[in-house]
This record gives C-alpha cells, structure tokens and sequence, in this order.
DNA sequence: CGCTTCTTTGAATTTCGTCAAAAGGCGTGG
DNA sequence: CCACGCCTTTTGACGAAATTCAAAGAAGCG
C-alpha cells in the first residue's frame, strides 16, 4: 500500500467527487486514500461483491460491464483518468452490481465507506458531487436506454462511439483518438449489439475514411459525418 | 396555492426524499412546499423546461417521458404516491431532461432549487436520501440497458411488468393488480417495443391465463409463470 | 349514437442475430 | 528469427424475430 508519493492532493483536486473542496479536505481526502497499481486485464471487483469501497482511477482505464443471470452481458460504462466507480453501491446495496476490469495498468485509488461517510459528514459538499456525477450517469442511461429502445444498431454504434470521444477523446492530427483499447466486442456490449455487427459497420466506416483502426485504438476521422448517421432520423 | 390542510407534514414522513429526518424538518418542508391538484392527463412539465422544481407526487400518477431529437419516445418511469420526480435536473442541467404527465388527477407537492437546497444544508440527510433515490434509479436504469441489448421482446415485457408490479402492484384475491393505468402503447414504451408485440404478446398471456386486462388496468394472475419467463434464458 | 382512442390481427418486409469459417496480429518460446 | 497458438477481426449465408404497413373491431365518452 503506497501513499503520500504516489497521491499528491492536487491528483484529488481533478477529480469531480472532490470538486470545490478546500485544500485540507484534499489533504484528508488523500491521507485516508488506498493507492493501488493494478496490472493489465485484471479484476478490480466483481459483481456480487461485499465489501464495497468508492473507487476513482488515477491512471489508466477500466470496464465495468454488468451480467445478468443469463450469461449477458453488456458494458455499463468505461472509466478513465480522475473518474469515479463502484460508489453507488455504497449508497445501496453494499454489493458491487457490476464487475471492473483493467484495460490497461491502473492506478487506483479508493476509500471505506466509513472513511467516506466520514469525509461527506464533514464536507457536505461531496455529497452533492456525489449527486452530480450519479444524475449525470442517470442521464446517460436514460439515454442509452432511450436509443436501444428505438434506433437501430448503426446510430447505437455511432451514438456509442461519439459518447468514448467526448468522454476520453484526444484531438490529434489525424483526428479524435479514443484514449481506452477497445475491442470490437467492446464496442458492440456498449452499443447493444454482436461483435458481428459492430465489425461489420466499422469496416464500413472505415472504407468510407470515417475513422481509422488499429491495434484496438479507434480514431476518428470525421466527426461530423458520424454526427450526421448518429442524428439522422431517416435512414 | 393550498397548503397545510393538504400537506400535513406526515404525509412527508412516508416519502423516501425525507427518511430520517426529525419531525421539525417535516414541517419546515411542509411548510415551503408548494401543492398542486393537477386533472388527468395535464403536463406538468416539458422536455427542455427550465425553471426546475423537485416533485413529489402525493395522490395519483405521473408517467416520465424522453423524446429524442427524432420523434422517438421511451418512458422512463411512473411515478406514484411519495415518489419524487424531476430532481435531478435541479442538480445537474437546470432543465427537465423528460416529460411529465398525469395518468389520472394527481396532488403533486413540489420545493423550488433554492428551499431544496437551504432544507439540505440545514438537513443533510435529505442529500444522502437523494443519492439513494438516484441510485436505485442508476441501477434500474442500468439493468434495462442490459435487457434492451440482450433480451427478446417478449423476456421485456415480462420484466417490465414484474417491476411495475414491484413498484405499485396490489395484491387482492384475483392476483396483483398495477395500480397505474396502462395501455399496451405504454407497455411497448416501457419495454422497448412497438404496441403491436406488446398487444401479441399480452394476448397471448391473457388466453394463457397469466393476466387479465380491462379498461388500462392489469392483473397479474400467475406472477411465477411471468418470472419464469422473464428469467428463462433458453426459448 | 357517433366520435375518438385504444386494441387486435394479418401479411409482407427487414434488420439483425446466429452459424460457420477463414484470415490477420501479436507475443512467446523454441 | 521463425513457428506456433491464441485472440481478434472479417465475411458470407441463412433464418428468425420483430417492425412496418394496413385495416378492422372494441370500448369509452360526450
């Protein structure tokens, strides 16, 4: 367990759950902090779990992806530098409702619930951060749940694609790089759809120089032509 | 604007906005609120609105509706007595993200942005509350993006039905009857479907027996055999 | 009683998932 | 350095579920 050197405060200050925060709540913030370095491709929580910690990553990227009691699964979201996750289990069940995964070497930090109910006790300001980020995830459910219920899998994939870039999008050169590996079937359990597909309409865009592809890193050429597919009614 | 006579501060303590609070905060809240009779069928807001109050409703219900930019329509939720409605917004956008319209004639209280928030300074339990409220909301959301993206119409629906009937069913001798009422377009709505599987395959279930139906209200007769359904991965 | 709204039902069409198989990349270990 | 194996991606063919189109039947309301 690493500390002080690896969590200066000024990391906390970037992340929304600490936003307007005085620096001593950052200096406590951070003193109570778990720091940990996880490898690639491995398993930070799993479904089901008790045991819950609020968790934020520092560096890296992770995959929270939900199963049902099918074997389904679809992915909730993807978390990348200064986000949080696995926080609303705190509040609820005190069971992680989806699995973590590292999609590349991680640093993470997370906080007991008693240490966080401490925190919030004191700075009740967290409390409405809390609330924030968690309506704005609502939002984006509601949406998400909105498209899969009336769009078909081309505008989901387009959707999908414009809500990576606006999350973890870097402007190149070359164009709006997504900042996590995605595999296709990444892409398909985000969009609701089979890796099939999602292939199958990548390849299109990218024989259209929509984006371009490769070793699992999408970036996008022409924003505004995936705008276009991802808005049109018609078609 | 009429207030205590309809507003008596027990009424609050039901609602799950205002769990754990001592009786002086029932009554400052009470106090502040304002209370509205709202006919069957009337807006109570619009997608896009600014200009956000927190409501609750106290009698009657209210279906949550999102449009996308194209015509398209989901509902998010009903709501029903002491359930809170149109909250989030207050904390994130400043604008309603959906529609809101009553099922029936409804008594709806409702708190402007800033008596919500001097209630919560002075009460921070009643932002603890919200994050619960909102988190259970994620988590529903959360799994109806996961039935949409790998469940068959008629698992949807199952599923659909069984929560409504966890959120406002009543049992009586014929079985569980859903205390909103509901037309097959609604269903498919919910669901994400068109009506017409959602009227296929809610005839179906009435010749089965499973459920009865009559003039927008439903009965469930056989809630395992519905289960069965919803959870039954193969057929 | 006529009108509007909701529901049912049939038939044609289409999207998309499923099955199947091959090709491409990348790292590891010989 | 090459070969092998694993993982990912691509592509084709097929079939089934569900939407779409169309129209008629019911039911409540004024």
């Amino acid at each position: 367990m690493i500390r002080d050197a690896q969590m200066p405060p000024q990391t906390l200050a970037a992340m929304d759950l600490f936003r307007e925060l005085p620096p001593a709540a950052l200096e406590t913030a951070a003193t109570c902090a778990r720091v940990r370095r996880v490898p690639k491709d491995m398993c930070i929580f799993n479904q089901g779990d008790d045991n819950v910690r609020a968790h934020a990553v520092i560096e890296g990227s992770v995959r929270i992806t939900q199963s049902g009691s099918d074997g389904a699964q679809v992915v909730i979201r993807f978390i990348g530098p200064a986000e949080m996750f696995g926080t609303v289990a705190l509040f609820t069940d005190k069971r992680y409702p989806a699995d973590a995964i590292t999609l590349a070497e991680t640093t993470e930090a997370s906080w007991s619930e008693d240490e966080l109910m401490r925190l919030m006790a004191r700075y009740p300001q967290i409390a409405i951060n809390v609330i924030l980020i968690i309506g704005k995830r609502l939002q984006e459910a509601q949406d998400r749940v909105r498209e899969l219920a009336t769009q078909r899998a081309e505008r989901r994939v387009a959707h999908a694609l414009l809500r990576l870039a606006r999350q973890a999008g870097h402007s190149t050169v070359d164009g709006t790089v997504i900042g996590f590996p995605l595999r296709r079937r990444d892409l398909a359990d985000i969009a609701g759809t089979t890796l099939h597909t999602a292939s199958r309409i990548l390849t299109g865009w990218e024989k259209a120089r929509l984006l371009t592809s490769h070793n699992q890193h999408l970036t996008i050429r022409d924003t505004s032509e995936i705008l276009r597919i991802a808005e049109n009614a018609t078609d």
